[in-house]
DNA sequence: CCTACTGTGTATATCTATATGTACAGTATA
DNA sequence: TATACTGTACATATAGATATACACAGTAGG
């Protein structure tokens, strides 16, 4: 099971954070089907080019998160979250940085239109990129 | 000249960023007009019970993005900029912000019109909190 | 039951961000 | 020009984030 993962090393972000948003997306976009059998922790560190314990805080964390399942001997597997649950884990990422957002946007003094205005911006500059 | 800034020594974010995040607004909102003195950065500092280099940090920053102008011995004064500019200034950060949060909600596939759903619902909950 | 695969725990290196004290330098004005 | 105010430069402490190696422990199948 090869998993579809890009990083840039030259980036600021971190390797594990730019790790963990990319396989987050996978699942929670249903790309990765409950149940679903991840790479191992040293072949997935293989592939990325980086040490197992950075793949192995990636694994962690998800779970900790609710949405990965690990057992150790066995594997690392994708969560049966309800569809409910995932909805939401789905959103909910979205939901903060929108208020977020706006709420940069109301220390600034915008109105709601203002807002709404911006919005549709971000909206169609960001779907022209791909 | 009392700034209205408050500080939450308990959060996560750093001491320097509230206050710049807190005076940007204050400025690039015309809440403190261009040509205003601001407070030194000892009396700053008295205020919000910190170092003076934390507070000479935040001017400094500011400085650089070019809100701020500074000259030793006489004080620190929000810089002229052109309404225009200062019109990109605001809204900036505000559209930044909201492409964030829409490049997020693509990762997980959420729809244009979903997307719009939660941009309305984070206006909603975050005008309430007000 | 042994081998070859899973994940785990401990200890640690390195770097960066945050925050600070103190001595220095420019400016205005009484 | 002395004084009392401005900002500035330098050196440094501390904590936390990031990433790592390596030895350990559980699991499954030949």
């Amino acid at each position: 099971m090869k998993i579809p993962i890009t990083v840039a090393t030259d980036s600021a972000e971190p390797l594990y954070y730019q790790i963990e948003v990319q396989l987050r997306a996978l699942i929670l976009s249903g790309q990765l089907p409950e149940g679903t059998l991840l790479p191992s922790i040293r072949e997935f560190a293989q592939d990325v080019a980086c040490s197992v314990i950075t793949i192995r805080r990636v694994y962690q964390d998800l779970e900790n998160e609710g949405i990965l399942r690990t057992k150790q001997g066995t594997g690392t597997f994708v969560a049966s979250v309800g569809a409910g649950v995932r909805e939401s884990y789905r959103t909910d990422a979205v939901l903060a940085a929108m208020k977020e957002a706006v709420a940069t946007g109301l220390r600034v003094k915008c109105t709601e239109d203002e807002l709404r205005g911006l919005f549709e911006q971000a909206l169609k500059e960001v779907s022209g990129e791909a």
